[in-house]
RNA sequence: GGUACCAUGGCCGAGGGGCUAGGCAGAGGUCUGCAAAACCUUUUACGGCGGUUCGAAUCCGUCUGGUACCUCCA
């Protein structure tokens, strides 16, 4: 292969090692990346749009670099349980009971508006989008080769992982810190866990009580896989074992990725994966925005500005927030911290993403001096090492802000550029911001019809009589009026420009 | 209680031993009939207490506060 990649300084945070380490793919130049999506039983919320677009920048940036990626996103369909429920109860299953529905069609309803939800936020649909429901056969491999390996063990129809034995021989608790013996100092009595040897133990296969719908047939049981299996399975299979990138959220780290660790060592006795990548997550009032804390605001009361209200009766949200000022919002914090959400943090980057859209739309509408008195090229450069530096996104946005001001500085003709000033600026705003950020201009700033071009070049005309006839109490009329009606005026040297306020 | 981590100015957030982060908001100015936009200037900072160091927001200790996870929520 002699595929060229543009960098070999790309520096990633590995939660394993808890350092940042050179990216090097094992099999350059192709790259596997596997994520933990979503599990699809109620509609996509805010804390769905971090690890989604988390990961499609890593996905667009290694691609940028020129590695050849494959990117698995698996949707989890079945075999969770609801927390709270008593009797250790699907959750899909939960769902279709009360909607009257059958379990496929509540998980295909979910996944259609997650779809629909990550479209609008310009989420590239990963290479491949795995079902659990549709990798049982694998599932049930894998728990066959953990018993015969000798680190499961079968319980009434269950089968579990051995977690005691596994430790005696591998390190059990790299990713996350934790130590068995703590675990079990420490553990709380739960229901169901008789059929365990230890409570430290997992589940690789349950057989489904009478009330379970979603079941299916295995040589220990009618019953379905265990919580942490699909994405073993998945991955191993479109992935190989070994595997560069498995990424996810911090909460998933224990136990989920954990037992991945050991289902993957015992599976495949080796270390499957490389790069251990976590996003942090999305708060409200400093507390995770989760379903399990009912805090959480869906993607569609963002988009529609519409939002149930919380415990005192107060509107989460104030107003409606495009896709791309979401998708800018997450942007503008580095994914391994928290961030925050509240309605002036949103309204910041609604406007500060705005002012990077119409920079870029006047770089359209300058004219290229003979000189140049700046040297642009560095903020390319600024750009990319920003990204090798483990995805720092807020720093690239830092430097298309400086890109934007340099824009507006030559329009007011304070300073000149050139025209390969010009072209390397567009390079770095369309190389940046929209390929590799992955934003898009959504709001058009002029009208879609003809017939609405010409009736506002007609108002305008009117305007501009009564200016020069001094009459600016109609004019004023005019401008006030049109803003109430939501078009916003501008008088430039060039005349004047109008826009649509959302 | 255990494990992992966090604490930066009015708000959101980078950085991480000496070098302006950035955005939003505020103040002043330039331009304009007035606005808007843009540009220029500008105020507010690294939770408390110790320590290491010529020098700490950055390293170490400790205290306080907060978050996530602790195995059938992904």
């Amino acid at each position: 292969m002699n595929t060229e990649i543009k960098t070999n300084h790309l520096k990633i945070q590995n939660t394993l090692s808890r350092q940042k380490e050179i990216f090097q793919p094992i099999h350059s130049p192709f790259v596997g990346m596997y994520v933990c999506g979503p599990t699809v039983y109620g509609d996509p919320h805010l804390g769905h749009a971090r690890p989604a677009i988390v990961f499609d920048i890593v996905f667009r940036y290694l691609k940028f670099l020129g590695y050849k990626v494959r990117y698995v996103r698996n949707i989890t369909d079945v075999g969770h349980l609801e927390n709270d429920a008593d009797e250790g109860e699907d959750k899909i299953a939960k769902k279709a009971r009360i909607e009257q529905l059958e379990p496929m069609e509540v998980a295909q309803l979910y996944l259609d508006k997650y779809h629909f939800a990550m479209d609008k936020l310009n989420v590239l649909r990963p290479s491949i989008e795995s079902r659990a429901s549709g990798h049982i056969i694998e599932q049930i491999d894998i728990v066959k080769k953990i018993l015969d390996a000798g680190y499961a063990y079968i319980s009434n129809g269950s089968v579990y992982f051995d977690v005691i034995k596994y430790s005696k021989d591998y390190h059990y608790g790299v990713l996350s810190g934790r130590n068995v013996e703590d675990m079990l100092a420490t553990t709380r009595e739960l229901d169901g866990q008789e059929e365990k040897h230890n409570p430290a133990d997992f589940a690789l296969w349950k057989k489904a009580a009478p009330e379970h719908i979603m079941r299916w047939q295995s040589p220990w049981s009618l019953g379905f896989p265990g919580w942490h299996l699909e994405c073993t399975a998945m991955s191993n299979k479109y992935l190989g074992e070994k595997f560069d990138i498995h990424g996810g959220g911090m909460d998933l780290m224990f136990p989920h990725h954990e037992s991945e660790i050991c289902q993957n060592r015992i599976a495949n006795n080796t270390d499957t994966v490389k790069y251990w990548l976590h996003n942090n997550m999305i708060t409200i009032a400093g507390k995770k925005m989760g379903k399990s804390l009912g805090n959480f605001i869906t993607l569609d009361e963002f988009f529609n500005g519409i939002s149930h209200k919380d415990a005192e009766g107060k509107e989460l949200i104030e107003k409606a927030y495009s896709p791309m000022t979401i998708r800018f919002f997450i942007l503008q914090a580095h994914y391994s911290s928290t961030l925050d959400f509240s309605n002036e943090a949103l309204q910041a980057a609604e406007k500060g993403m705005n002012k990077l859209f119409v920079a870029y739309a006047l770089l359209d509408k300058l004219k290229p001096s003979a000189t140049s008195t700046e040297d642009v090229s560095k903020i390319y450069q600024n750009c990319l090492d920003a990204m090798d530096d483990d995805f720092n996104t807020p720093i690239v946005i830092a430097h298309l802000f400086e890109a934007s001001r340099i824009v507006n500085q030559a329009n007011d003709g304070k300073i000149q550029l050139n025209e390969a000033d010009l072209k390397t600026l567009k390079d770095v705003f369309d190389t940046f911001l929209f390929d590799i950020l992955g934003m898009k201009i959504e709001v058009q700033n002029t009208a879609s019809s003809n017939l609405d071009n010409d009736l506002m070049n007609l108002i305008i005309e009117l305007r501009k009589q009564s200016k020069l006839n001094k009459d600016y109490t109609t004019a004023d009329f005019i401008r006030d009026a049109l803003t109430k009606i939501g078009i916003q005026l501008k008088d430039t040297k060039e005349g004047t420009e109008w826009s649509i306020n959302k």
